[in-house]
DNA sequence: TAAAAATTACGAAATCTTTCGTATGTAATT
DNA sequence: AATTACATACGAAAGATTTCGTAATTTTTA
C-alpha cells in the first residue's frame, strides 16, 4: 500500500472487514451507531476510496457493493510501520514494550505473545 | 495529552527529544537533513505548538529556545493507543503480534521483551 | 555608521480532508 | 401514471494543516 489511509477512510474499512461486502447505506447505519454523518458524505468517501482503489465495487445492482481490496493485516502492518518511523525512531522493541507497558493483556493472548517470542528466539538465534 | 499532533508537529517533538532545547534555526538545519522546508514554515509550526502548549520557549534571548512540554513516552503512549482503538479495534495483543510477527528484533531487545512480559505473567497470573 | 544578515510576527495562499446540498435518474408505492 | 423513496454523481463549502512571502526589528559585518 502507497498510501496511508485518512481516519475517516479507516473506519469505513473497519466496518468492511468487519461486515463483509456492503452497501453505501449499509456502511452509513453502522457508522452512524458511532457518530452522526450524513449519507452523501460516506458516499464520497467510498467513491473517493474507490478511486484510490483502496475499495473495489461491484456496479451490476443499482444500489453498489462496496469491498476492501486490502486485507486489515496489510493496512494494520502499513500504519504499524509508519508509527514504528515517526513516533519511535524505528525501534520495534520500544513500540513492543511501550504497547506492554503497564496494561493488562488476557491471559490467553499473553500466552499467544509469548509463544511468538520463543519461536522467534528459537529461530533467529543471536541473529539481529 | 488532549491532542493528536500533526505529521509535522512529531517530527519536530523528535529532533527536540533527541537534541534537547534547541531554536528554529537549528530545528530547521535539522529538520533539512530530512526533507526541504522553509524556515518561516518551521517558524510558524514552532510558534503554533507553542500556542498550544506542545512547547515551551525560553523567549530571553533574540533566538528563543524552544523545549518540548511532553516526554517523548507519553506522545509515544497517546499515539499507540490511537492506534490500538482505531487500527486494531482495542486488541493490544493483535498489535503486539503485528508488531512482532515476520520481523527481527535484536537479540538483546528481545530478551527485554521477554522479562517484560514474564514479570507480567507473574504479577497479573490468570487476571485481565 | 551603513549595509547585510538573521530573527520574529503575521497573514494568506496552497493543499488535503471532510462535509453536505443539489441534480439526476431509477425503482417502489399508491 | 403520478408520487414518493432511494441511489449515484458532482461540485463546492468548511475545516485542518502546511507552506511561505513580507514587514518590522535587532544584531552582525564591512
Amino acid at each position: 500500500m502507497i498510501l496511508k489511509p485518512t481516519e475517516s477512510e479507516l473506519e469505513i474499512m473497519q466496518i468492511l472487514w468487519e461486515c463483509g461486502p456492503l452497501t453505501v447505506r449499509k456502511v452509513n447505519d453502522l457508522l452512524n451507531q458511532q457518530r452522526r454523518v450524513g449519507y452523501t458524505t460516506t458516499l464520497k468517501i467510498m467513491q473517493i476510496m474507490a478511486e484510490k482503489e483502496l475499495l473495489t465495487r461491484d456496479t451490476e445492482h443499482r444500489s453498489h457493493v462496496y469491498t476492501p481490496t486490502l486485507q486489515s493485516e496489510e493496512v494494520q502492518s502499513t500504519i504499524l510501520d509508519h508509527v514504528l518511523k515517526t513516533v519511535f525512531k524505528g525501534s520495534r522493541s520500544n513500540l513492543v514494550m511501550q504497547a506492554l507497558g503497564n496494561h493488562s493483556v488476557a491471559k490467553e493472548e499473553m500466552e499467544e505473545i509469548r509463544l511468538l517470542i520463543k519461536k522467534m528466539e528459537d529461530k533467529e538465534d543471536g541473529i539481529l
